[in-house]
DNA sequence: GGTTCATATTTCACTGGTGAATTAAAAAAT
DNA sequence: ATTTTTTAATTCACCAGTGAAATATGAACC
């Protein structure tokens, strides 16, 4: 039986019920946001399983995507936490499993000595370029049936979403 | 700085560059991809921040809403893994973890007597009356500035990428 | 009715990720 | 110029979640 449709058959009820019980509370919006949790998570999901055959995780892939993906394939370990949201804790273990194989170098900076310098390797250029085509088809069909202008309201719904979860950010930390 | 827009447009950029090298690549699908998944796990981190006072995490937290949510505020721990999307090996950790404070039971099933019966405590219903109240403003916040057509749209277009997803979960278990 | 197979839960060993303390270098203050 | 403060990365100890095996009960088969 298909799995999310069903969690989210019993989530509808459930707010249904809850919203009787406390009627304030705001049942679209929590509808929204347990719907957003749900298919990050299922997503996530999917992605890690097509990564498993690679023998990556999803922080160490989107790690070294953000290495390929720049210019001169070069950056440092705090700049990486910050694009991957990472700790800089599991990047220093992130870093090591990407060396170990090969596929990023690390070395010192010259201009700050307190910095540490990450590098794609020809190698690791060389594996994304192998890996990323595998993984299209299956990202397509996660939008079938979405036309054109689906995809546009639902870029445009998203990254309004984030505008206003950066201004919850801003003062969860103040 | 506004942590995710700041994410979101390295990522445009980051995406745009690889599908220069890699025409074939579907980045229109893959930056949604990305997006939810930024997007998922910052609700996340904002929910995650809200029950830290409560000190609950988000696999409890939801099991409890569960329970909370159903007729008759029971039920099994098989069911709740399914539901809340764990293991059952986690679920016997977040089961010991709320019996330990009092907010749910557990005793064995009469009919089966390989099951486990959980069931929410008077006390764990009058947490949850006290503790779900104060969350309400800011998951409002979240959706601040979306029309009611938004909200429509947004919460129909996740439902069909959810359907997308079993399916896409059916090939992955088999 | 006993054997085989399937289901529900738990235990154990491991992976991934976090917070607090540490080390070292740069920047700012006096 | 020296002290103080800030920033970058790492190490260590811990929390959350997973897969494989163990245990126990129920269901199906013959």
């Amino acid at each position: 039986m298909a799995r999310l449709t069903n969690c989210i058959t019993m989530m509808d009820e459930g707010v249904g019920r809850v919203s009787q019980i406390i009627p304030q509370m705001p049942a679209l919006e929590a509808r929204l946001c347990r719907l957003m949790l749900m298919l990050g998570d299922d997503i996530e999901e999917e992605l890690e399983f097509k990564l498993k055959p690679h023998k990556l995780n999803h922080s160490e892939f989107l790690t070294l995507m953000i290495l390929y993906s720049r210019p001169d394939g070069s950056s440092t370990p705090g700049e990486l936490c910050e694009y991957a949201t990472q700790g800089a804790t599991n990047m220093t273990r992130i870093a090591n499993a990407l060396v170990k194989r090969g596929l990023i170098t690390r070395g010192a900076s010259e201009e700050d000595r307190r910095r540490v310098l990450i590098r794609i390797t020809p190698a690791g250029r060389r594996f994304v370029q192998k890996m990323l085509p595998p993984m299209f088809p299956r990202v397509a069909t996660m939008f079938a049936g979405f036309s054109d202008t689906d995809k546009r309201h639902l870029d445009r719904l998203l990254r309004k979403l984030a505008g206003n979860l950066d201004q919850l950010g801003e003062n969860r930390r103040s």
